[in-house]
DNA sequence: GATGAATGAGATTTCATTCAT
DNA sequence: TATGAATGAAATCTCATTCAT
């Protein structure tokens, strides 16, 4: 059960996996790349995981998780719905500073793996657990009066989703994007939209 | 130079194409099942453009031409800067529902085409295209004391952007979703948060 | 439909299959030896067979068939069953003499081929089907009161099947072997073992 | 020279690898599934074996000397000739029936087993042996006025091994097979056809 | 203008074996 | 005595492209 050179390896290969598809894309993804990158042998990966598709998820999962695991804390700390929803916006994109591959990479996999059998489930929660979690925070603060009434909850759920998304790709489009401006611009024009006015 | 048949063949095979990309993505979409999908051989293809990198050109010019030719009455007739995005937006939205499978094929293109040496020229141009005229249309909603000033142009043309797509993405993904809602929601929400207030 | 080039190299990848097959064995039949064997590319065999499966299929059925078109003519020319099944004897394996290879291409293709899902349904009915007609040739000797009637025709069926293929590995083994003289002896013997005794 | 824990070790192995082989054939027997089924781990297989030849040759022998040493007693207890060859083929089933796998298994080995230096020797000597004494109780048949004089002995001992076999392999693919039944239906149908009459 | 045929490159995966511990 | 780790070889298959017709 040497279970650290195991993890040491899985992370490796975890690692080097986010480079490649972050830097070539999926479509280039392919093990041998992966393996070059990571320095070791196709089949070192064929023997820590059960193929492609689990190394994939073990990726996913991985970035998914950290990610998750960082935001929590600060949804829970951040008072009021509409500063949940700064709060999320904010974090999520200051994480992005310092996870742009991995987040790229996840980003990448949910776009385009997937065979026959369609998107595979894990991606396919993750998605739908985010959406939750914001969809629930803009149903609170319309309970609040924070956020007018007349908004569909799940169509901002979205639009904060894809706009924090928005925020990577900018960045990874446009190196010299300044991050943190991006978010306090978003931040600041989705509350100007979303509130609900003392008088219209 | 019997312009008719092959450029009637041209446009079966982008068709092909297309829906290829549109609903196996850019991963799956090799000649093979592009050929099969159009019925012929694929050596038909190899014919008829220089190799798949020029037939995937062809295919995004198809899309962002037809789409570009679709837009420009629309902007020009929209009255006032503000007008001009609203249209933008609804009417690239009403384009999406029926090019669907062209713009998802396009959009899987500009993520996912791109060799070594990055992506295509044709696309990079295309996009910086969109946001030089949405850029455009802000500064010019800026000037005209319709949006606030202190908003940052280039931020708003990559949001109006990104979440023109995301409705397209969020149709993809869930079919329920009412677009004509979704432009309408999307419109409203901007125009609040652009808005220079009378008084702050 | 160039179908004469096709054909042509259809057969000789089955020919060489053949070969690989009774040679070499099914385990050490991979692709690469086949194409060498045949002097091609091993993508070639791809080109023209749908993938190892089926070309395993397509050497079936080719020697299945022409043994089967052999046999038939005998069959309905020789008389009583008795007669019948003796003809079944000796020309099936005066065709093995000639056909060597062939027969124990498929003889190692019924024997291993088959994954997860269990034995191919052609090789499945190939064995039914001989069953089916010399389990018929025995109950018609039963009822003509050459054979015995308190044998069980499935079991002579079987047997007969049985003991004839048992020829050729014999001849594979040992090539020393007079295949003439093994039919002779094997229908003696069967017959002496079958035939309703006037008295016991 | 723990020759208590090897042997252990090596019969687990070596009853993996019979059930292997007997289910999913000679093709899919590696080291991993047998390893898997044996619960351990690959190189506790090419720890305590040369490699995988040398397994299979443990294999092989285990099995056949179980086999050979079972039936000799009721070879040297069945008095006359005749009586002998109707004991070989009756044990011989009746073990078959408690020992299906490991007779499969030798089946598929002997069959598949051998690489570019064909069929090793091992199973070679063991076809030998078998052919061997039954030509010989044959011939002792003949010698002894029981057996037509004009038979090819060699010629009945195979046929003797193969019908044998036969019956295996008969059950095999139809487990509804009775055994017992076709022991008694082959030794009857033997006798007859070998048996010298008082008058032809 | 069209396409069947061929093929080398490269993909994923399985495998037997070696080695260090 | 045991085994996790590693790996090169080889397997099947897909692919984009070239070529002859």
């Amino acid at each position: 059960m040497a279970t650290f050179i195991e993890e040491a390896r899985r992370r490796q290969i975890v690692e080097a996996a986010i480079a490649v598809l972050a830097h070539e894309g999926y479509a280039r993804a392919s093990l041998s790349r992966i393996a070059a990158r990571a320095g070791i042998s196709k089949s070192v990966i064929t023997y820590h995981f059960d193929g492609k598709d689990e190394m994939f998820e073990a990726v996913f999962s991985h970035v998914a998780d950290a990610a998750g695991a960082y935001m929590t804390p600060f949804l829970e700390r951040a008072g009021d719905p509409a500063g949940q929803i700064a709060a999320y916006i904010r974090h999520q994109i200051a994480y992005m500073r310092d996870h742009r591959d991995e987040l790229l990479a996840i980003g990448t996999l949910a776009l385009n793996h997937g065979g026959a059998s369609g998107t595979p489930d894990y991606i396919v929660r993750s998605a739908e657990e985010e959406r939750t979690i914001l969809t629930a925070l803009v149903t609170d603060g319309q309970a609040a009066g924070q956020i007018r009434g007349d908004l569909d909850a799940e169509f901002i759920a979205g639009l904060i989703s894809k706009t924090v998304e928005g925020g990577l790709s900018e960045w990874a489009w446009r190196p010299e994007t300044d991050l943190s401006a991006y978010a306090d611009q978003l931040i600041d024009l989705l509350e100007r939209g979303m509130r609900a006015d003392t008088k219209k």
